[in-house]
DNA sequence: ATTATTTAGATGCATTCGCATGTAATGCAA
DNA sequence: TTGCATTACATGCGAATGCATCTAAATAAT
């Protein structure tokens, strides 16, 4: 009955439910697709994405930080394995000593190539197929004033 | 232009690309009021919650298994840590010798009645707080088209 | 200029995850 | 029954995560 203690009405936690079972499960289907094509993770994707989209000029780790929404820990090992990898390089930076750049490699791009017929294939088999233009087009209205 | 490889469109794209952003950062957000209270993961309590809805003739770790959408070793896992802290019991499984059954304990039974406004309130904050009911339900609608 | 504060990034350590595999009991088939 | 596949659950081990902390450089304060 969502009595007056003022938390979240029923419908709230239906839909704060449907969101915490199935967004999870969502992402791990996708990354199951990538792993059984023998693929690396989809973070992997999402970092070569911002690296690619930086250029050649590259990007700051505590911009992809910010950009993914990760911890600095996370994004320093996983730039660690992006470049241990080939995909990626560190480069010291011009305007800040203490910093560095990122830069995606040839492989890297070479990677992106490679993984987003099977990613692409993910999202529709798994999300996309699933709904109509219409739920698409609410859900992202919806997610985006939760950003 | 979305050509006619036949993948998702570029309105699934845009969505899925908010889903992949927001959800995690949304699950870490309430992860994060709840350990900033002392408390345990939102494993624990969902875990729990469904022990508690089984009743005292408890639930057999791989019916949480499919509760939850966890792979097994993780939910064994899981009943080794609420176990270990005091707040369920693993019982020998009376028509299963080598099955078993978790059962909640009183512990158990009190953690959740200390998560619940803790996790009430970071559902609000983080989630219910920034949609309207609308957006609730049709949000609710979207996502159980996916499960 | 000297010192204190903040910022960028790395890393040791303990916990957790994921994979593969192991053990044991059940069910099914010949 | 005996043999084989399946199901339930546990676990060793390597990888990833999270926390706290460290170094070093930049910035701000005195």
């Amino acid at each position: 009955m969502t009595m007056a203690k003022d938390g979240p009405s029923d419908t709230a936690i239906r839909a704060w439910a449907r969101l915490h079972r199935v967004a999870p499960a969502l992402l791990s289907a996708v990354e199951a697709d990538l792993k059984a094509a023998g693929l690396p993770p989809l973070a992997w994707y999402d970092a070569l994405i911002e690296l690619r989209r930086a250029g050649p000029k590259g990007l700051r780790p505590y911009r992809l930080q910010e950009e993914m929404l990760l911890a600095q820990y996370s994004v320093s090992r996983l730039a660690d394995r992006l470049v241990a990898a080939g995909y990626a390089v560190r480069r010291p930076c011009p305007e800040d000593a203490r910093g560095q750049v990122l830069a995606i490699t040839a492989a890297g791009r070479n990677l992106l190539k490679r993984m987003w017929p099977v990613y692409r294939a993910a999202i529709l088999e798994h999300f996309a197929g699933k709904l109509d233009a219409k739920d698409l087009r609410s859900l992202a209205a919806v997610l985006g004033k939760l950003a």
